[in-house]
DNA sequence: CGAGCACTTGAAAGGGGTCAAGATGTGTGG
DNA sequence: CCACACATCTTGACCCCTTTCAAGTGCTCG
């Protein structure tokens, strides 16, 4: 039922949701007891994702919905001709796949930009969670809520924002979800600058020099294969960054 | 407890669920008997907006959740030196106000392009419908959803698609939905150039050139103060534009 | 009848795109 | 262990799509 493989990750054998690591974590809410019961049944397994390696791809239907455990992942869309937009990243304690678990059909895709672990759910099991749960059904619409004002703030980036603050706002944004989803304690976020291109609509050439400029003036860093954020409160000011709220989050 | 003041539209006195025009629209999912007793009782009154009046600011915390019963209107963030950016619109049978209801503050404004009717619910009582009708606590997960699609394909116009494609697309998007809700039943859009321009996050001189070039080609004509789609089918191709759904969808 | 809004158009400037070529680094197969 | 393919990052040159600035035309409205 679980399928488990061990992918640099801390080991994971099919993690009871009694020890998710994240109820732990103090970003998060954490469950109550019949909750924790409920959710602890209603998981099917773990699933260990490769870096790189595709998640769900647009059009599919997939019989699951998935959290993160850990790793992070991005989503994406195509156009005809290749053209791709990164439209947001999941990281621990974000939901993969429930629009395609409502909706039907994915209307995007997903890739790991590390090596994951996710819980696994079943799309036929859901509606018996809002019939005997309806606290956790709330969280749900939360996170999709949630997820809703993540992608109007990129729609404002992508929209508005000149080359130099989207790259400083996606830098800001990404440092504080890996830091409070716990992904990452550290300054540093291992991602390429296509990615960074394909989030925010420019080209790679003009991210390349926008990242060099913010570089220059002692931002950030960028070293092997990834961004080292050297001073988070410059780069928020320069992105115009206002704090997301402290609330406590639900999860799943 | 319901105000209402007719703005041009057919007369609407806080009317009854039971009545409700939307329920008579194929392209909605009508509600169960028992469903639609509590909407009718869930529902506080209606409330008439004039056309570029503001239904709700960023930062606010206001105590009701509406649903669009005719008009429409468009949601926004802005940047601190005044770059505005359309997030996206609201029509018949869409939710107004649900991300503030779950999270607290509203971290967008809504501001209505025509008069409106609007049905206002009791935030505070939100949860009582998860408790009691899980079916519709579903409903709005599944609009949440939606809206969570919307997005992400208008991250990808914004951020990939050419200015040609992104005005084709736009078009073809507000006049299927437009259609699809009841809106209107004609081919044309009651809407500005800068509304345009402010969604696509390009100017309103290069919007207006390239509606130029659009209505050179046949495919729209921009007059007296909004668009008529002359040639949708064209538009749709130009814009790679592929159809949504055709599942009935929920409302409240 | 002036003020203001929405739409046009032209010209000039610039931000960002495309092309090209090169430097590193890394994983694969011979 | 080397060779080669491939991915990622750099840089420079050139060009064009967009922006900005400006000026002008209707139209509506107080």
């Amino acid at each position: 039922m679980s399928k488990v493989r061990d992918n640099g990750n801390p080991a994971v054998r099919s993690l009871p949701c009694t020890q998710c690591p994240l109820r732990r974590r103090k970003t998060f809410r954490d469950f109550e007891a019949d909750e924790l019961d409920f959710v602890g049944r209603f998981k099917k397994g773990d699933l260990a994702i490769k870096k790189g390696a595709t998640v769900l791809v647009e059009g599919a239907h997939n019989p699951h919905l998935y959290t993160v455990l850990s790793g992070w992942a991005f989503r994406y869309k195509l156009l005809d001709d290749g053209r791709r937009q990164i439209v947001n990243f999941a990281m621990p304690g974000d939901l993969i796949g429930l629009q395609g678990s409502l909706m039907g059909e994915m209307q995007h895709s997903v890739e790991a930009l590390s090596p994951m672990v996710l819980c696994v759910f079943e799309k036929a099991e859901l509606f018996s969670l809002y019939e005997r749960f309806p606290a956790l059904a709330y969280d749900l619409t939360w996170m999709a809520s949630r997820e809703e004002c993540m992608l109007d703030e990129n729609l404002l980036t992508v929209g508005r924002r000149t080359a130099l603050e989207k790259v400083a706002y996606l830098l800001v944004f990404l440092l504080e979800r890996a830091q409070q989803s716990g992904l990452t304690g550290k300054r540093t976020l291992s991602i390429t600058q296509q990615h960074v291109a394909d989030t925010l609509g420019i080209s790679v050439v003009h991210t390349n020099k926008t990242i060099a400029k913010l570089a220059k003036r002692g931002l950030i860093a960028w070293e092997d294969g990834g961004c080292r954020i050297v001073n988070p409160e410059a780069l928020a000011e320069l992105a115009g960054w206002s704090a997301g709220s402290s609330v406590k989050r639900p999860f799943l």
